[in-house]
DNA sequence: ATTAACATACAGCCGTGTTTGTATGTTGCG
DNA sequence: CGCAACATACAAACACGGCTGTATGTTAAT
């Protein structure tokens, strides 16, 4: 038995690191504390003791994912003359060639898209929405940036050019996850930011 | 009781409409057959008559949705010259304002977004990923007649064409559905549209 | 000795699927 | 046409299991 807070620690990174894998593979509604303490070489009592119940497992889980700094992007944006676009599409790379290249956050993720989102899972998603929102206001700032810089279409507006960034970086990484990652992620995705920051940069279509 | 045929058939679409409501509210995880049951004033037991079970009774709500016929959609665009852009862009029009007028629509869409996709629930995300195939293949085929007309942007291939489009119709949606529907889908949908076509027709950006 | 870090044991329940019961339609047959 | 035989459309009762949260042991650090 452990005792030691280093051993404690390692019992709970542990416990997470098998709640990965048996929510990944028996969906998270579908996995009893059981299945993820016996992965985890430990008893309920062990999952009990480092989380509150099933729905703090899957929020730790969620918590666990190291996340971009959006402070890095907002200060690279400060200058007067900044490079919007350019900026703004290399993070999306960078996102995607994260994502690509890391497992557990794939994983994660999986969980997440596919569990259900209603009761004590609601939290989770609340979670999910703020740093939505946060992104959002991020990328509605450098947008209006562009704007004031006269670089954005004038058939756009930063919020519109926001959404629509979003949205195609969700979809991306959601069909590329649920679907079984039958496409290169990071390449695809490049070029899909590729055509879709030339038409931020594009005037209005003349039809 | 109720014996008839015609009754019979009142009693199951009480039992969907009720599952309607109680599903969106509780959420699928969360409520009962029995919740389900009392809300439609009857027992388990009519439930069960018509129902396998619970993930049979979500998949006949997703199945009581009629769907636009997509065969009408390909009959637009036999023709050799037929407008391709303009055909996609009403028919997505046509799709948010049809979820925008019909509250049903949105309660069960709703109701898949936000529920369990693993386990027993599966087979609903394969019936909605099967219907999403059978739309990329129209949508790829369209967009390839567009490319043979000489009207795509040099840098979309029919494939990426479509791809933006159904994410951006599906983040349209999902977000206008799980957050409360805090904007005028229709309208921001149209514009949203709008900008996303003329890009397509649009030739590669300069830089 | 006390407490952190677990293991073990317990209580309990809720819901699910199924089975059985039954009143009512429906059909075949003389 | 009328009645038996059967099917339909539910209600009611049952069986049962698995899982959750908690409460209580136990051991090793400090």
């Amino acid at each position: 038995m452990r005792r030691t807070k280093d051993r404690a620690k390692e019992t709970r990174e542990q416990i997470l690191l098998s709640a990965e894998k048996v929510f990944y593979e028996k969906g998270v509604a579908h996995a009893s504390m059981e299945d993820v303490a016996r992965a985890a070489g430990v008893t309920r009592g062990a999952i009990y003791w480092h989380f509150a119940n099933r729905a703090d497992l899957v929020l730790e889980l969620y918590n666990s994912l190291p996340m971009p700094q959006e402070e890095l992007i907002a200060r690279e944006l400060e200058a007067e003359n900044a490079d919007v676009f350019g900026v703004l599409e290399r993070v999306g790379r960078e996102w995607l060639e994260l994502l690509a290249a890391d497992e557990h956050r794939q994983r994660i993720l999986s969980i997440l898209l596919r569990c259900d989102h209603t009761g004590e899972f609601s939290v989770i998603s609340e979670r999910q929405n703020d740093l939505d929102d946060e992104h959002m206001q991020v990328l509605e700032a450098a947008f209006a940036k562009a704007e004031g810089q006269g670089k954005l279409g004038t058939t756009w507006t930063p919020r519109s050019a926001a959404s629509m960034l979003r949205w195609v970086i969700k979809g991306l990484c959601s069909e590329w996850l649920l679907f079984g990652r039958r496409f290169d992620l990071a390449g695809e995705g490049k070029e899909a930011l590729r055509r879709l920051f030339a038409s931020y940069a594009l005037p209005a279509a003349p039809g």
